[in-house]
DNA sequence: GCGTTGACTATTG
DNA sequence: TCAATAGCCAACG
């Protein structure tokens, strides 16, 4: 382990910033992949490991503000390991915006998904 | 600057 | 639909 036990807080300027500031803007009842977050941010979705980084050293603070339960990956699947933010919990919240969830946690993107539009 | 890790993505079978 | 593989990026010690 090279030390990154956890990202930094939210720096201003900083990577993990920006990730925030586009996941808030994904609208209420929608979803959106880690690819389409670093699309936005870096212009391709290969930087999608950071995102789902970043989201994973939210603080109970910023899960406040940051809507995470509304990233999911380009399969249209939840796939957390965080047990503060369990994929249960993360299905619950989707429900209660309206947006299906399969039992296999899965959503479609097809219809809920928020690409930046 | 190197090595390691991670809530990923695209491709192949 | 699932499994395995390769590639890419940011941050910490």
């Amino acid at each position: 382990m090279a030390g990154r036990s956890t990202p930094r807080e939210n720096e201003p300027g900083g990577f993990f910033d920006r990730v925030y500031d586009v996941v808030r803007r994904v609208p209420p009842g929608r979803v959106t992949t880690y690819g389409t977050v670093s699309q936005l941010l870096m212009g391709h979705s290969r930087a999608a490991r950071t995102v789902g980084w970043a989201l994973h050293g939210l603080s109970p603070q910023q899960a406040m503000e940051v809507p995470w339960w509304r990233v999911i990956n380009a399969q249209g699947r939840i796939s957390t390991s965080c047990e503060t933010h369990s994929s249960t919990e993360q299905r619950s919240r989707l429900e209660a915006e309206g947006v299906a969830v399969d039992d296999r946690l899965r959503v479609d993107l097809a219809r809920f998904g928020w690409f930046g539009g």
